[in-house]
DNA sequence: CCACTTTTTCGACCGCCGGTCAATTTGTTC
DNA sequence: GAACAAATTGACCGGCGGTCGAAAAAGTGG
């Protein structure tokens, strides 16, 4: 059967019902937590009935995991392109890497810092993030520190390992839901990780400072 | 006025009320996620009634707060006691740190292994874990680091920073919930992070690898 | 022992939520 | 227009977290 006008409509304005509802989702995040965001209220948002989003999603929950997923496509792309361009030096393409991840998630998160309610209630979304990022971009950082220890340009044993634990940290660190604290804190422990970074892969003091964002 | 006669009783058979209903949400937790566990369902297991629970309790949320303090109680008081031991070696301390948690953590999610329900749900109480046991135990660590510094067992810039690092590390990826991942994966992380650590405080290959959990 | 106050217990009840479903509208084909 | 499929809807359901007032239990003073 021949597909249907709307959805042709639909996909020349590049906006499915399914990205019509997230963006509804997004819109409520802005405002407050995922457990006060109630399924109707995404509906009412999203300009539809309520029945009509379990038409496309199977659960409230699979509905954020969809947002997760949609928020981190163009970071991830990045990530994996970079991850061919062996010319760009090692730490500099992680530099990028993690650069176009705080894009990516500011713009997600752009008005929780104007949030009324208590911050750390929206744990429940941060940590379906968290575990999307690290566990999709862990191959991809991988493959770019085995190029560098190939290159000669990283000395360590375990890339692999270094990839997962630079990933933890920087995700953890930079999500204030999981470890509040403030500015200060985070830089010391950024900069302590770059400083580990630099005589765990025999790089001289100072030369890894530019992984320091912003 | 006198203390009541009840209370009395209960502190000697070392049982509150409190500690009645933390157990019951203990033996519940063995079972099944904490979003499928009721309130009237911990009451139950208590054998008490519903209403009671929120005497003692505002919310069901406080009640996972309470539970997850206490099952940290002896690890950060282990912990605060090996602070004082400064004449034990700085990394055996972290290493005995870290094994008392881990008891503790393995008795807390005795059961998990055996659940039937998705266990990347229960990932909540996790996160609450994770968030108490780094806050807690953090300032603990440093100390212990800024000794090892002092006595020239340990050569690093940032203390506070090793700390948490160590910790995030540890504790993300210890936690299956948040990057779930095979045992020899786990494995090769800590080998990764025992490896950095060496380099990065200036102790021979090897000499930390006792740190490696069991 | 009684009268009285304070603490504790309780389950019926409330509002709301996530999710279901039968009925209806809209679109497509011939 | 008839016949069929796809999409939409809101009333409805069971169950949840949390409230509340009544009443039982415990404590107090004489």
């Amino acid at each position: 059967m021949r597909r249907r006008l709307t959805e042709e409509v639909n996909d020349l304005q590049n906006q499915t019902k399914q990205d019509q509802i997230l963006d509804a989702l997004q819109t409520l995040l802005g405002d407050k937590n995922i457990q006060n965001i109630s399924v109707s209220e995404i509906a009412q948002t999203a300009g539809i009935g309520k029945g009509s989003i379990y038409y496309y999603f199977p659960s409230k929950d699979s509905i954020v995991d969809a947002l997760v997923e949609r928020n981190y496509e163009k970071p991830l792309e990045t990530a994996k392109n970079l991850a061919k361009q062996t010319s760009i030096s090692p730490f500099t393409r992680m530099a990028m890497i993690f650069q176009a991840c705080r894009n990516s998630s500011t713009e997600f998160r752009a008005q929780d810092e104007t949030k009324t309610s208590d911050a750390k209630e929206d744990a429940f979304i941060r940590q379906k993030y968290m575990k999307h990022l690290i566990s999709e971009m862990k191959p991809v950082l991988t493959e770019i520190i085995r190029q560098g220890i190939e290159q000669g340009e990283i000395h360590f044993d375990y890339p692999a390992a270094l990839a997962e634990i630079v990933l933890i940290v920087l995700t953890v660190k930079l999500d204030n839901s999981l470890v509040p604290s403030d500015p200060g804190e985070i830089e010391e422990t950024i900069l302590g990780l770059i400083s580990l970074l630099e005589k765990g892969t025999e790089n001289p003091a100072g030369s890894l400072n530019f992984l320091m964002m912003k």
